[in-house]
RNA sequence: GCCGCAUUCGUCUAGAGGCCCAGGACACCGCCCUCUCAAGGCGGAGAUCAUCGGUUCGAAUCCGAUAUGCGGUACCA
C-alpha cells in the first residue's frame, strides 16, 4: 500500500502558520515514505471562502517549497490528478451520491428541526446542566410525517446517526484513543438544509474518495476523529491512519490566533524571513530529529522525518528563534541567490524612505548588491533589515544628526578638527588607493599623533558618511561609497557642525 | 457541564527503568575578539522532570488519582 497524505486547507484566510506546520509535516511524511501528497481546498464554507485566500495559500505552500502531487497549482485554474477536481465546491455530486446512500440504507435521514427549535433544545439542555446534543426530534419520522413537512415547504438538512458504542483508534502520535459515541453529541448534520454539505462528512467522502491512507492534522480534530470514523465505516470505506500534530501556541498557550500572534505566513515572508528558516522553524515546533543538530534543509528532514517521534504537547510559537533560525539561513545562503534575495527588498525599504522626503540617487540592482554582499551577510536577521545597513549608499543627501556626530571622548570643536583631518588625510589618497586596506592605515596614525583614540576618530567618520552609528566596517563602507561621496559627506558634516560652534 | 488530549530550564526540546543530583538550542548574563553593529569563540545562570500515591533493588521514564492548561462539544472549518 502506498501511503497518500493530504493537506486540506479552507481558502477562508490567508495561509496560516499552523496550516503550513501540517502541510509541511504531510510532506516530509509522504517524501520520507515515497508517497503521495494531495492538496485538497475544502471551500463549502462559501460565505467566507475567496479566490484571493486561495491564491495566497497556494502561493505560500509553492514558496515554502512544497509541492504537492495532487490538486489545484493555480489559484482559480482547474487542479491536476487523477481525482480531480480537487476543490470541494466542483465536487458537489460525489457528496450527493454519499449522502443518498446513507439515506438509501437509513444510516441517515432528513431532519426538518428549524434553527429555533434546535437553539430551544439546546438552551434547555444548558439550563438543565446536560451535555448539548440533538434530541432525536426527526431521528423516527414516517412517511407521512416527511410528507407533511415537506409540504410545509421545510428543506431538510440531513443527519448522520451516531450508533451507541465506543470508537477506538491507535493514534500514531498519541497511541489508543476511546470515545463513547454518546458523547459526540447526537446525530449529526451532514448536508446544510440550502443542500451544502458540512466539513465532518466532505473530509470524510474526500479521504475515502481519494485514497488517503494517512490523515496528519491539528489535534484540535483528535475530538471529531470518532464521528470520521463513523463516518468511513458507514461509508464502507477503508479507516485511514491518524496522527493528531501538537497545537501552536499563543505566547499564552492558547491556540495560536490571529487575535494574540502574526500567523500570516505571507507577513512573515513580507519581513523577509527566508522560508529555509520557515521550514526548518516549523519542523521543529513539534519534531526533533534526536540528535543535537539544529539546521536542516528540506531534503535533510524529508530524510529523518519520523511521525512517531512527533511530540504530543502544544508549542509556543517562539519568534526569537525563528530569527534565528532566519539568521543562520540567511548566513549560509550563495551569495548570488542573497543579492538576488535582498533587492526586492531594498527597493521597497528605499520607497518607504522616499515618501518619507528622502531622495533615492539610485535604483538598486543585483550588480549593486553583489559587492556588499560580504558587509552585510552576517549582520542580516532578516532580508527586511537591508535598508538599515547600506540605505546610505542609495540616498543623497543622507540625514545627519550633529550630536552623534561628536563621539563621547570629544567636544564638537574636536569632531570638526577630526573629520576635517580624516578628510585630508583620505583626500591624499589617489583613486587608485582607495581601497579598504590602504585607508585604515593613515587614519589610525592620523589619530595616534593627534593622541585621540581610533574608535572615537572611526565614529565621528562613520556617522558622518552614513548618518548611522551601527553599520558595516568602517573603510568596507567608503570603499562602497566611493572616494568622491566620501570626502563630500565629510565636508557636509564638518561644515555642519562647525556652524554650530559657539563664535567665541 | 460533558468528552478528549497534554504537562522536563522563560521558550523549543533530548530523554523509551539504572549511562540523568537531567543533555542541546533560542533568549539572558559575563569574558574574549573588535573601528560601531553583527557574527564567532569560551564560560555562567536557569528544571524540587505539575502534585500525591503505587510498582520496582532502582522512575523524568511504568500504573493510579488529583491539579492545571488546552482542545472539542455548530445546518464553521
Amino acid at each position: 500500500m502506498t501511503v497518500r497524505c493530504r493537506i486540506a486547507p479552507s481558502p477562508t484566510g490567508p495561509l496560516h502558520i499552523g496550516t503550513a506546520r501540517t502541510a509541511l509535516y504531510n510532506f516530509l511524511f509522504a517524501r520520507h515514505e515515497g508517497g503521495t501528497f494531495v492538496l485538497r481546498l475544502e471551500d463549502t464554507d462559501v460565505a467566507r471562502s475567496t479566490v484571493a485566500y486561495e491564491r495566497d495559500i497556494l502561493d505560500g505552500l509553492h514558496w515554502l517549497g512544497l509541492e504537492w502531487d495532487e490538486g489545484p497549482e493555480v489559484a482559480g485554474q482547474p487542479a491536476r490528478g487523477p481525482y480531480a477536481p480537487y476543490r470541494q465546491m466542483e465536487r458537489l455530486p460525489l457528496y450527493r451520491d454519499a449522502a443518498e446512500r446513507l439515506l438509501a440504507r437509513d444510516l441517515a435521514y432528513p431532519c426538518y428541526c428549524t434553527r429555533d427549535e434546535l437553539d430551544a433544545d439546546r438552551a434547555a439542555q444548558e439550563a438543565a446542566h446536560q451535555p448539548p446534543r440533538y434530541v432525536g426530534r426527526c431521528a423516527n419520522l414516517t412517511a407521512g410525517e416527511r410528507r407533511a413537512r415537506e409540504a410545509e415547504g421545510r428543506r431538510p438538512a440531513i443527519r448522520f446517526r451516531i450508533p451507541p458504542g465506543t470508537v477506538a483508534f491507535d493514534d500514531i502520535i498519541r497511541g489508543r484513543v476511546e470515545i463513547e459515541t454518546d458523547a459526540l453529541g447526537g446525530d449529526l448534520v451532514i448536508v446544510r438544509s440550502d443542500g451544502t454539505p458540512l466539513y465532518h462528512f466532505t473530509v470524510v467522502v474526500d479521504d475515502a474518495e481519494m485514497a488517503i491512507t494517512h490523515v496528519i492534522r491539528g489535534e484540535d480534530h483528535l475530538s471529531n476523529t470518532p464521528k470520521h470514523i463513523l463516518l468511513f465505516r458507514a461509508l464502507g470505506a477503508d479507516v485511514p491512519a491518524f496522527a493528531h500534530l501538537p497545537l501552536i501556541l499563543n505566547p499564552d498557550r492558547t491556540k495560536m490566533s490571529k487575535r494574540k500572534s502574526q500567523t500570516a505566513i505571507a507577513d512573515y515572508r513580507g519581513e523577509g524571513f527566508v522560508r529555509e528558516a520557515l521550514v526548518n522553524f516549523l519542523a521543529l515546533l513539534g519534531w526533533a530529529s534526536g540528535t543535537e543538530e539544529e539546521i536542516f534543509t528540506l531534503e535533510q528532514l524529508v530524510e529523518r522525518f519520523d511521525l512517531a517521534r512527533v511530540h504530543s504537547g502544544g508549542a509556543i510559537f517562539d519568534r526569537e528563534r525563528l530569527e534565528w533560525l532566519s539568521g543562520q539561513w540567511i548566513r549560509r545562503l550563495p551569495t548570488e541567490d542573497l543579492a538576488e534575495r535582498l533587492v526586492p527588498f531594498l527597493s521597497a525599504d528605499l520607497a518607504a524612505r522616499v515618501a518619507g522626503g528622502a531622495r533615492v540617487v539610485r535604483q538598486p540592482t543585483v550588480e549593486d548588491m553583489r559587492p556588499l554582499m560580504p558587509l552585510v551577510q552576517e549582520r542580516l536577521p532578516v532580508l527586511g533589515a537591508i535598508g538599515d545597513l547600506v540605505d546610505f549608499l542609495f540616498i543623497d543627501p543622507i540625514a545627519v544628526d550633529p550630536a552623534l556626530l561628536v563621539p563621547r571622548h570629544w567636544d564638537a570643536g574636536t569632531a570638526v578638527e577630526g573629520l576635517e583631518a580624516a578628510r585630508d588625510v583620505i583626500a591624499a589618497r589617489g583613486r587608485v588607493s582607495f581601497e579598504a586596506d590602504e585607508l585604515e592605515g593613515p587614519l589610525r596614525e592620523l589619530a595616534q599623533q593627534r593622541g585621540w583614540k581610533a574608535g572615537d576618530l572611526f565614529m565621528a567618520i562613520r556617522v558622518a558618511i552614513t548618518g548611522r552609528t551601527a553599520t558595516p566596517p568602517l573603510f568596507d563602507t567608503m570603499v562602497a561609497l566611493g572616494r568622491a561621496r566620501t570626502l563630500e559627506r565629510l565636508d557636509a558634516a564638518a561644515g555642519m557642525l562647525r556652524e554650530r560652534l559657539p563664535t567665541d
